[in-house]
DNA sequence: AGGAGAAAGTAGTCATGGACAACAATGTAG
DNA sequence: CTACATTGTTGTCCATGACTACTTTCTCCT
């Protein structure tokens, strides 16, 4: 068997998200086009619409993906975090950060996705991606490092947080070499803040 | 003198302007198209390129007015609001949130257009339309709401979380009911964890 | 005045891209 | 081994952004 293309590709759907993903980070979501991807994968141009029935499923598709990449990595830097609370949270923000370094169109991609509607399986991946940030919260309580209270409205403003650092990274309105500084800031903030006001 | 068209429209720049953020709020700017513009405003395809030299050039264009009436509104807030600081700083946040909310495709274009280099004026304007937020932060230092210290620092952690906020609602991560809760909730988290740590 | 240029619009063209339809090759299940 | 579903291919249509050459209007200078 040699490396020609038989005339099923295998696993296009797989190539083009692999493709698109890479195109976006170097280019941005507003570049990507469905018949250079289909080039660069090697099939004809009519091909993705097998997968995806226009651009915007493909989009969706990449956000999605986004997501479930963004929720691993969030588990992950608990997971390697110590027990402690006040690490995991220093962990689980720098984690949220450093994705939106990294990934700064992907998370655009992500969040702009979401203003479309019929996008459930979006919902679902981003609920999923962000659950972790809640468990956190639900630990801060139990050890009394945060007030107690519905731990979802805590969970929001720490996540507006997070957020608005990523927002700020990606909008360019703090240079690299500010983000640690902000980060370490704005998480002493939300726990001096957090300790109940007693 | 009729409504009728002369050969030069008189104002065409500005016109495009108009018919172009209409069009962004209303659909958001990636379906902005200079030649349905064009149309809309009675002139020739080929009519936007004197004024702005590609589609880039007016959508950065648009960011730059954003960035105005952004900054307009975040003084008027101001103006408006008591000498106090504290309704001082609820009524700037609830300005930001209030543009971030209806003219959410806007407030995505003002940062996605500073990710392009060579946008000196952008930038500019950028920085004009967030000052009141550092004038802000000084006065909160005098009269001792704040921690002293670089304005900047404690700027940017105020300019963060806002701005998260305004994310999470243009994501639709929150929705509209639980807005002015979590603005609450995070400007008494700042308040809180902004008394010097002593 | 009036005439030279600059400014602002028009018309035509090209390349690219998304959406769609008809058709061809391959896989699969009965 | 044959019918049918999947997956690709080709060809087409239309919209758009960018560019060029040309035309109309304005303005300013002598």
């Amino acid at each position: 068997m040699t490396t020609q293309r038989a005339y099923h590709h295998g696993n296009l759907r797989q190539a083009l998200l692999e493709a698109a993903e890479r195109t976006v980070r170097e280019r941005g979501a507003g570049d990507l086009s469905l018949r250079e991807l289909a080039r660069e994968v090697g099939v004809s141009h009519g091909a993705p619409r097998r997968h995806f029935p226009d651009r915007q499923a493909l989009l969706d598709a990449l956000a999605e993906a986004g997501f479930e990449r963004l929720g691993s990595e969030l588990r992950e830097a608990l997971r390697e975090a110590g027990p402690g609370f006040v690490g995991r949270l220093h962990a689980m923000a720098a984690a949220y950060v450093r994705f939106a370094v990294d990934d700064s169109t992907l998370l655009e991609l992500m969040f702009a996705g979401k203003h479309r509607e019929g996008a459930a399986a979006l919902e679902q991946a981003a609920e999923q991606a962000f659950s972790p940030i809640m468990e956190l919260i639900e630990q801060g309580q139990a050890e009394r490092f945060l007030e107690p209270g519905d731990p979802e409205r805590i969970g929001l403003v720490l996540f507006a947080t997070v957020q608005g650092i990523a927002s700020l990274v990606t909008g360019q309105m703090v240079r690299a070499d500010q983000v640690g500084e902000l980060l370490a800031d704005s998480i002493a903030h939300f726990l001096r803040g957090s300790r109940g006001v007693a």
